[in-house]
DNA sequence: TTGTTTCATTGCAATATTACGATTAATAAT
DNA sequence: ATTATTAATCGTAATATTGCAATGAAACAA
């Protein structure tokens, strides 16, 4: 999964783990509210283009088309091209693969944390 | 959970609904590796202190003060004097309410989920 | 009191993000 | 061929983030 291991700007990425790095990726990525919405449009209609998303989420054309980019960087949504549209749809694989990684950081072992 | 109601900046957040907002909100929180780290790390040390943190991850103690405050706003940790030093901690309370609000966003239905 | 420790805050430089108008590229329709 | 449709890319303005040196504030120690 090459997707993880961008660098991120400022971002001293080499103190940390792979893994933390891994996981701020994927966060960054849902940090956005309109990225949240595409990726929950996209769950609920089977099939869809970037022309739907503009009218389903109310931003300009090239800035959702931006956020679609972001997340095929990712590797959550991959699109397909269908005559002049592109028909974008969740990558099932990468999408189990990526809550994976961030159950694995949610669901930490409360049973000794102190309490302060 | 007044916590995930920020503005974003140049987001356009009134335009998305609050459940895809707190995401995030929550999720831009854990995009930066220090902050997964400085989680992490209280997580598997029982109290902690900022100090014991700028060691262990290797940025210059404003640096560390600052995610942690970020931490703080979120919720996510809250902090206790102790003499010069300050006691911070996991807030399971708020952690467990965050994690409910991740899980039902990563749990979607993939049962209707078309593929392209 | 004077210094010491510890963390927060301020100020700033470098870089990233968000958003959109204008344009481009590619296909489809007439 | 010409025009329309659709989405990507470019360019740019406004704002946010990251990181740290310098400084400040508060408690403690001598």
């Amino acid at each position: 999964m090459k997707q993880y291991t961008y660098k991120m700007g400022l971002t001293k990425s080499e103190i940390f783990t792979e893994q933390q790095n891994k996981i701020a990726l994927i966060a960054k990525v849902f940090g956005h509210p309109a990225r949240v919405a595409i990726l929950e449009h996209l769950f609920r209609i089977n099939s869809c283009v970037c022309g739907d998303l503009v009218d389903e989420i109310g931003l300009a054309q090239p800035t959702i088309s931006q956020h679609l980019k972001e997340l095929k960087h990712l590797g959550l949504i991959k699109g397909s091209i269908e005559g002049t549209s592109v028909c974008y749809c969740i990558n099932l694989e990468n999408w189990m693969n990526m809550k994976k990684v961030m159950l694995v950081f949610l669901d930490q072992d409360i049973s000794k944390v102190n309490l302060c």
